[in-house]
DNA sequence: GTGTTGACCCCAA
DNA sequence: TTTGGGGCCAACA
């Protein structure tokens, strides 16, 4: 019952991510205490990529601000266009401002 | 039970 | 500056 926590937790932080502002994989894994398990963030939004967690996977990106999670969408488009909704400029499959939206639950929660 | 893959990150040459 | 390699942990074949 500690995987599935890790789970619950990135999900919790993904959830409060505030509107118009997106996240990255390390900020997540090292508010929980897992800085080196960056990767297991990725592998959490494959495997919490459900409508009732309700868990908004576009606006989290990897360090770069590049929308690496988009090829696991139905369309490529989708993600980028979700940013674009809530407000998030995307050029080039990367996010514009990428230090103005970026929300570090460290820092903000 | 072993080997490969992956929505990552960091450092050195 | 770009490129390459190492590490981390979990799921899949």
């Amino acid at each position: 019952m500690k995987t599935n926590d890790f789970y619950e937790q990135v999900y919790q932080i993904v959830r409060l991510i505030p509107n118009g502002r997106v996240s990255t994989y390390g900020a997540i894994a090292k508010a929980l205490g897992a800085a080196k398990s960056s990767r297991l963030v990725g592998y959490a939004m494959i495997h919490g990529h459900d409508p009732r967690l309700n868990v908004p996977c576009h606006r989290v990106v990897n360090r770069k601000g590049l929308l690496t999670g988009k090829i696991h969408y139905n369309t490529p488009n989708e993600m980028q266009r979700l940013l674009e909704q809530d407000g998030i400029i995307i050029i080039d499959d990367q996010v514009h401002n990428f230090d103005k939206v970026f929300w570090d639950p460290q820092t903000e929660l």
